[in-house]
RNA sequence: GGCGACAUAGCCAAGUGGUAAGGCCGAGGUCUGCAAAACCUUUAUCCCCAGUUCGAUUCUGGGUGUCGCCUCCA
């Protein structure tokens, strides 16, 4: 039994899948104007190991993580150095995937980007408007949170106290001061796209609900994000989809982790005490770096510093070098040293990581419960220069499997495997979920471009199949 | 001011109504010509006060402290 905090709630609930066999996550990305900094990077190194804890449970796995490429921050800084949101978006978008493939992120299945829905996005705001959730200002569209009963029920506020804390600038044009922008009439200097409501750009909070909507569906298993999020961002996703929708059926959980700190301070980019990734990649290895953050349960807060780093870098190697040892002795020759007993441990200890796991992931638990493993080879490996081969190698087995889910100890060809596991994931995701034709040409790119570096991609009736050529 | 989270060994960090995983550092040891590396052993009564209970670190109430959200933020 999968049981998994929600936010909404504020408890831990049993995990039931609104698809069977499949769970839908979606995450909130970054907007790409900086280089990610290691706090950014804390909410996907999460979600990669929940991906691959629920692919060893047996799941399908949709996993939607979105790119914020029209906003403030880019055209402030594309105006800055005289150049244009796409240029900016995109430099920053490839140092996303280039830091993410540092720490061994899988890739999600789809990365829909604001610029590439605005349709979508239009349709979701013409429809709220309709239905009389939002009204039209010189200035935009507004959402109108008084029309909407449960606001604030995720962030557990409620309009008076909101009223109460609200910061002195206003806008007149708005009905309520809580309401926010769903569309920004166009500005000089400022890109901008057609629609009924006249020529500007989608507020920040609609883009995550029309494209979780769009390939998600209407109610998916896992919403997740910073905490920093909860308040105003997801309680105005609801507010959107749920009016939108007619129904109150958006994600069923809402999973937040607590924030990287610096000094026990939060690190952000605004408060200028945040260290970027590849800033520290250049004396941590990306392992050591995704280690550190597993270190610690998802909610809490994690407070980074090069001794940390350190720390988890030996801890690390700890168990690189237990892997090695059982290694070793699995090639050794002979097969006399009975291994029965530390299979019986390694079956247990692997039991405790599983629920661990289960247990609104608990990775921290789970770590320790690979030291213990860890140990136990160490300990076998001393005393049997010659161990029963069929039982170690299932207790290496056991430990790889550990591994595999906390994303560690993935050999190049393993790693590149799994890559092209995810591009044929995405054909086939692609196949089944997609609207416009234009999709199928992407995805017969890339079937392409595979086929270009030596791999042959199948469709068969179990699904999409490739191969070494 | 409103809302919320957290408080466990030198440091980091799990966890449970019945006397506390794991890691780092330190100390001792094995091995080695010495050293290093590696490995083994070893280190706590859980912020304070009151209550519930046969029994609380774990539940309840009160305090103290730290952090976060309420403004862009993962």
């Amino acid at each position: 039994m999968i049981e998994v905090y929600n936010t909404l709630t504020r408890k831990k609930e049993e995990f039931h899948p609104v698809k069977e066999g499949e769970v839908n996550i979606y995450c909130c990305g970054v907007t790409p104007y900086n280089h990610p900094h290691i706090g950014n990077a804390r909410p996907f190194v999460t979600w990669d190991v929940i991906r691959r804890f629920f692919k060893y449970k047996g799941y399908k796995v949709r996993y939607v993580q979105n790119f914020t490429d029209v906003d403030d921050k880019i055209i402030a800084k594309a105006n800055g150095e005289n150049s244009n949101w796409k240029e900016i978006s995109d430099r920053y978008i490839a140092s996303y995937f280039k830091v993410m493939d540092a720490l061994n992120v899988k890739r999600a299945s789809i990365y829909p980007r604001v610029s590439e829905n605005m349709d979508d996005i239009i349709e979701m705001i013409s429809g709220l408007i309709e239905k009389g959730y939002a009204y039209k200002t010189e200035n935009g569209v507004y959402y109108s949170v008084e029309k909407f009963p449960s606001y604030g029920k995720l962030s557990g506020r409620n309009l008076e106290d909101n009223e109460a804390g609200a910061r002195v600038e206003t806008d007149e044009t708005k009905r309520h001061p809580m309401d926010f922008a769903l569309w920004k009439a166009a500005k000089p200097g400022e890109p901008a796209w057609e629609s009924p409501f006249g020529a500007g750009r989608p507020g920040w909070h609609i883009e995550c609900s029309a494209m979780s909507l769009k390939y998600l569906g209407e109610t998916f298993d896992f919403h997740g994000g910073g905490s920093d999020l909860i308040f105003p961002h997801h309680e105005n996703e609801i507010a959107q989809s749920e009016a939108y929708l007619g129904k109150n059926t958006f994600a069923k959980c809402w999973c937040h982790n607590g924030f990287i700190t610096v000094h026990e301070e939060k690190m952000s980019k605004s408060k200028n005490n945040f260290f970027t990734v590849d800033e520290i990649l250049q004396e941590f290895d990306g392992e050591v770096v995704r280690f550190f953050i597993l270190g610690t349960h998802y909610r809490s807060p994690l407070d980074f510093s090069k001794e940390r780093l350190e720390e988890a870098r030996a801890s690390l190697k700890r168990l690189a070098q237990a892997k090695e040892t059982g290694e070793e002795l699995l090639k050794a020759e002979g097969n006399s040293g009975a291994a029965a007993e530390i299979l019986k441990k390694a079956k247990e200890y692997f039991k405790n990581f599983d629920e661990a796991m289960e247990d609104d992931f608990n990775t921290a638990k789970a770590v320790g419960e690979m030291h213990k493993l860890a140990k136990e080879i160490n300990i076998f490996a001393a005393g049997n220069f010659d161990a029963d081969k069929e039982n170690f190698s299932e207790v290496m087995k056991i430990y790889l499997q550990m591994a595999s889910i906390l994303g560690i100890f993935e050999s190049a060809p393993e790693a590149a495997s799994s890559k092209i596991d995810e591009l044929i994931g995405f054909i086939l995701d692609i196949r089944t979920h997609a609207k416009q034709d234009k999709n199928y040409e992407i995805a017969d790119k890339i079937r392409n471009g595979l086929k270009e570096i030596g791999i042959v991609v199948e469709d068969t009736k179990q699904g999409v199949k490739w191969k070494w050529l």
